[in-house]
DNA sequence: CTGCCACTTCAAGTCAACTTGAGGTCAAGA
DNA sequence: TCTTGACCTCAAGTTGACTTGAAGTGGCAG
């Protein structure tokens, strides 16, 4: 008994129906058949679902992820596209570092203006630079 | 001339002007008045503006953004949740830290397949587990 | 003084990733 | 057999962060 109805896949993943369908609706995942109307998943899915929320949490778009997970039934992913997207990461990591030095610094800092302090001028100055170059456009 | 109109400031900062005027509308700027019916901002708001891209670039929505911006209420309070909110962004900086170094494990890795390699399924695990547990949200 | 057009407002549109709701079907337990 | 209610479909709604468009206004070059 490896079938699992959509119910069951939602208890076992976290992943509501509604999810679920909207997913197979995407190609992302598919069911194997039907027993009536209702749908029929294989235990595959479940690595599936672990794949679709590995790419989420690193920032890959579901349209990215459908890309990777169709060329070929299995996660044969593209290294470059990985290493790609680590060096995202690294540079949002990078971010938030200044960020949460910033926000430490400002909590911590006496001056009566956080415009007079150079720590957070710096901090300002390399986020404006930024924005300036790569306009807008997150994760 | 240290008053800008809404087109200069968007010249400069690369923020385009219907932004500025949502951003304004949200309270993330303010300008500091009108000439006629057009707005005029001080040279405070590419400070402003480089907050909000910095915060912005690290995933922060606009809320959050406003949270730490306004200084409203007590200073006291305020420097606490600016606290909070740089333990929160330690947090997501070793989540990201994890993510990344798998990504680049899964890049370099030699299985076959990456279903196969002990760190992805490890990986794919923990976001499967986070997933179920946080529901949506990513960052 | 005039006219241009950059600016204004406000409503509506867009995109991703889902969720919700209305109305319908059917497997299974009483 | 009948009832229940979990599942189905399809359309529309939601949220965040903006953008676009229509219609109006007024600063300023000529």
């Amino acid at each position: 008994m490896a079938l699992f109805d959509i119910a069951e896949v939602g208890r076992r993943s976290g992943v509501p129906a509604s999810t679920l369908r909207f997913y197979e609706e995407k190609g992302l995942i598919e069911s194997i058949g039907r027993r009536g109307l209702r749908r029929t998943f294989d235990v595959d899915v479940f690595e599936r679902l672990s794949l679709i929320a590995l790419g989420r949490s690193a920032g890959f778009s579901l349209e990215e992820i459908g890309g990777m997970l169709r060329r070929d039934g299995g996660p044969e992913i593209d290294r470059a596209q990985l290493l790609m997207k680590a060096d995202e990461i690294d540079r949002t990591i990078r971010r938030l570092r200044a960020l949460r030095n910033g926000l430490r610094h400002a909590a911590a800092c006496e001056a009566p203006s956080h415009a007079q302090c150079p720590t957070f001028r710096r901090l300002m100055a390399v986020a404006a630079e930024r924005a300036r170059k790569t306009g807008r456009r997150v994760r």
